[in-house]
DNA sequence: GTTGTCACG
DNA sequence: ACGTACGTGACAACT
């Protein structure tokens, strides 16, 4: 039997999980004040690793001590580092309980590190022969150990994430074998282990010589042929420390290891001590879990909760549920629009029913409960189970708590649209993640006759049950339950019947359009491909790099990672120099209008009514904002007029409707001018002037609007938005292509003028710095951990977004409070709302009605919130939305 | 699955 | 000195 063995570098592991968790050092402390993260940490990756790998044996490898054979050889090995800190050091001998109690081996030997144990013991098991090795490590240079047999894995950013290494991707990588590896390192020398290669030889020219050579021994040998004089120099100068710099970096293979591989067999989690480890450190999360994985046998876990399979027999046990119900109801893909609806499960406390059979929902009892206005109803995404519940003809009233937007409330990243994985978030681990059911990607299946289905149906219902009430003292605590209930609970059926209305698209325009633009794209493409030359793929940035800048020789002003950026602003700086590079923008703009809004949209036309139902992510962003897709309908063109005939398109259900959009105009900024409560701001708002024109004409000290040029009001726009956005001279100068020092000038003209932006600005800030995020109006909440982060642009990025966020966040809560006073206000009307786009509300309506909603819309949009400033709204209607301008 | 590009507010 | 505008989604190419 093939036997796979595990090696971990328990140093190199516990040092990157200590710095991945450095920001969060003071959280991760015990009662007796240890801290915890690298143990943490480490016991994540453990988690991960023996989970996916199965291994039958594993080692941890620990270096022994400050000296060994390297340092003798080399007295500055790995010296100038600074000293391990103690908040780290003293948590390696905890390191060595966690892998004890995991039933793993601990190891070390005196004058050797880590890396050598693990090359050792490595090779043994490859020669043994019946071994398939994997390698953990945080350091690279292991990578040298990577062979058919050995697999090498290096935590990137976390300790959980890991880059797996065979020769192939070593090669991919490296571009060159593993064994070469050491040659790269003897010419280049290491910093961090404090050892110099070849002088002048980095990276670069030292994969060169080893692409020429193969090894240093045979570079050498022949090098007379290196090219490059000085190089040669060099390379002659420094023959010695090559050598011993090869030797350093090599991996001893051959250590006098005095543990064999047969003592190295996993024994598996001793519970009772790992019990014990856990609670004294306070690792409350992995104790829950071992709870679970503890009757991991699949049988028991599912018999830990009790449920009845429902049928037309026992349909009456529902009766029991006069107050509050769990339901979650199972569809078997994202969309649930078009999504078959697999079964449901229900039930309190320890009272679970579920079943398979999707026609159950029609017994009147259940009807009942799910229609009941009384009865409060417990969920996972109330705008998914309304709308798969809408399709079966049953209209779900009194949601009362739905996990997934109490979740996105509570903390908007690491928000998931799965009931398990959000469960595990907030500590409750008794339900598997649907890609633990049902598998992901192609291999994802669901098999709805299994008992594992109705058993994992029963378990998310559990976990919503179970959550419930702490998660609203939670909300309670983050004083975000108005938020919930007066916002975003509400929202969620206003934008389920926005969807479910959708808008007619007609195809026959769309493919008319098409057609235009295919004959056009394709002239543009012969004209392309007769001033290159040759026929290439357009759309390859790639190819059309080379053919840009390696044959028609064009200047590269910007490149990206990974070769020359063709994108917009670069061609439109070198349209002057070629006319071909006006053509690839034409060409460009063309194929996209034709992929995204042509083909991409009569993709998704529904057969039956020719409407288009978007979805809209209610717990996506970061900042409050709806997103929309299947299709995307908040990104539909309007700035090119011929992007804009796409509108065209978007016609109203009913023959004679007429279709209306109203738009709040600025409503950034003049959320911008009531937090901050700039009285000069406000003033030019309350005045209904034009605020960028006002801008101009402060920053550039005129004596009246009258005064500024377009092209003044043009840079004055500028700098509002770059206000908004959290600005830097920087993003300025490069957006509006003034230079640097004048964007600064124009910055601090802006805040002389607008002195209590400036103070929005700074305390802002410093209220983030405090408290790790920042809310909006309605005390929407973003946390911005990277705030006090050493690292200048990360912090950077979460000062502007602490700028940002209120200001975007407190726009997006507004529209939102529209749109539900919208659907009370037109409810007994025809007129349908059937779009958001983020400042702006389209709507169907008849003839009929349009002179009452030219009143009513944008009055309820203006009164939706009482700020410092008025809200203005500016309404347009036509046959199309096209002609809704 | 990731990257580059480009559509929107 | 650092090296940046904020928030999204879809497509094609390429890994």
């Amino acid at each position: 039997m093939t036997k796979k063995l595990l090696l971990i570098d328990g140093n190199s592991i516990a040092f990157k999980a200590f710095y991945a968790l450095y920001q969060s050092l003071d959280r991760f402390t015990n009662t007796s004040g240890l801290h915890t993260s690298a143990i943490y940490g480490f016991n994540r990756m453990l988690d991960k690793v023996l989970k996916e790998e199965q291994p039958t044996d594993v080692l941890v490898a620990f270096d022994a001590g400050k000296v060994t054979f390297r340092t003798k050889m080399y007295s500055d090995y790995k010296g100038g580092r600074a000293k391990t800190p103690s908040e780290l050091s003293e948590q390696f001998p905890f390191i060595r309980e966690l892998v004890n109690a995991r039933g793993i081996k601990a190891y070390e030997l005196p004058n050797y590190e880590a890396d050598d144990i693990i090359g050792t013991l490595a090779k043994q098991a490859e020669q043994a022969g019946n071994y398939e090795v994997v390698i953990v490590t945080g350091d690279r240079d292991l990578t040298q150990l990577t062979s058919d047999k050995t697999t090498v894995q290096v935590s990137k950013k976390g300790v959980t994430e890991l880059e797996k290494y065979t020769p192939e991707h070593v090669e991919k990588k490296l571009g060159v074998e593993p064994s070469q590896i050491i040659e790269i390192k003897g010419l280049k020398g290491d910093n961090s282990d404090n050892y110099p290669g070849v002088e002048k030889v980095g990276d670069k020219t030292a994969l060169k010589l080893v692409q020429q050579f193969g090894t240093i021994a045979n570079l050498y040998d022949h090098i007379d042929e290196v090219s490059g004089k000085k190089l040669k120099e060099h390379l002659i100068q420094d023959q010695d420390k090559a050598e011993r710099a090869r030797t350093l970096a090599t991996i001893n293979r051959d250590a006098p290891v005095t543990i064999s591989l047969s003592d190295l067999s996993y024994q598996g989690d001793q519970l009772e001590q790992l019990t014990d480890f856990y609670e004294r450190m306070n690792f409350k999360s992995f104790l829950s879990n071992l709870a679970v994985d503890d009757s991991d046998d699949e049988k028991n876990q599912f018999a830990a909760i009790k449920y009845e399979t429902l049928t037309a027999d026992n349909l009456s046990a529902l009766k029991q549920f006069q107050d509050e119900v769990s339901f979650h109801l199972e569809m078997a893909d994202e969309n649930y629009h078009t999504s078959p609806i697999l079964g449901f499960a229900i039930g309190q406390g320890n009272q679970w029913f579920v079943t398979n059979n999707p026609d159950l929902l029609q017994a009147d009892i259940v009807k009942q409960l799910l229609t009941s206005p009384t009865i409060k109803k417990n969920v996972f995404d109330a705008k998914r189970t309304y709308v798969g519940l809408y399709r079966q003809s049953i209209i779900l009233q009194n949601v009362d708590f739905d996990m997934l937007l109490v979740s996105y409330l509570l903390n908007t990243t690491n928000n998931s649209n799965d009931v398990g994985t959000v469960a595990h978030l907030h500590g409750f681990n008794n339900v598997k993640t649907d890609e633990e059911v049902y598998g992901k990607g192609a291999k994802r299946s669901i098999d709805t006759q299994s008992p594992a289905f109705l058993a994992h149906l029963v378990h998310k219902a559990k976990a919503i049950d179970a959550l419930h009430d702490n998660m609203f003292a939670d909300l309670d605590q983050h004083n975000q339950t108005k938020l919930y209930r007066d916002i975003e609970i509400k929202i969620a059926f206003v934008l389920a019947n926005m969807e479910i209305s959708g808008i007619k698209v007609d195809p026959t325009k769309l493919e008319e359009m098409g057609s235009k633009f295919t004959e056009r794209l394709s002239e543009i493409e012969q004209a392309i491909y007769q001033q290159a030359g040759e026929t290439f793929n357009i759309g390859s940035p790639k190819q059309l790099g080379k053919i840009l800048f390696e044959k028609l020789h064009l200047p590269v002003l910007k490149k990206t990672k990974t070769g020359y950026s063709t994108s917009v602003d670069v061609l439109e700086k070198l349209a002057p120099d070629a006319p071909i590079v006006q053509d690839v923008l034409d060409y460009r703009q063309i194929s996209k209008l034709l992929s995204t809004y042509i083909d991409g949209l009569l993709k998704v036309i529904h057969q039956d009514d020719s409407k288009v139902h978007t979805r809209y992510l209610q717990t996506l962003t970061q900042t409050g904002r709806l997103s929309s897709v299947d299709p995307n309908l908040q990104n539909i063109p309007v700035r090119t007029e011929e992007g804009r005939l796409i509108r065209e398109a978007f016609v109203p259900s009913h023959p004679g409707w007429q279709i209306f959009s109203s738009d709040y105009s600025q409503i950034e900024l003049r959320v911008l001018a009531s937090i901050t409560n700039d009285q000069n701001m406000q003033e030019a708002f309350r005045e209904g002037e034009d605020i960028h024109a006002t801008t101009a004409r402060r920053i550039f000290g005129l004596a009246s609007n009258d005064e500024v040029t377009p092209e003044l009001r043009r840079q004055a726009k500028a700098v509002n938005f770059g206000i908004v956005y959290g600005i830097s001279d920087y993003g300025l100068s490069k957006n509006t292509g003034i230079s640097r020092k004048q964007a600064h000038q124009f910055i601090q003209r802006y805040f002389e003028e607008y002195p209590g932006v400036k103070k929005y600005t700074e305390d802002i800030v410093e209220f983030a710095r405090n408290h790790q995020y920042v809310e909006t109006i309605a005390h929407r909440r973003r946390y911005l951990p990277d705030i006090n982060s050493r690292n200048f642009n990360l912090r950077a990025f979460a000062e502007r977004t602490a700028m940002n966020t209120p200001i975007q966040g407190s726009a997006a809560d507004i529209i939102k409070i529209a749109m539900i006073n919208m659907a009370d206000a037109i409810k007994d009307m025809r007129t349908t709302m059937l779009l958001q786009v983020h400042d702006e509300l389209i709507f169907e309506v008849p003839d009929d009605e349009l002179a009452t909603v030219k009143e009513l819309i944008p009055k309820v949009m203006d009164s939706a919130i009482k700020l410092n400033v008025p809200l203005k709204v500016e309404s347009h209607w036509g046959k199309t939305w096209y002609d809704a301008k």
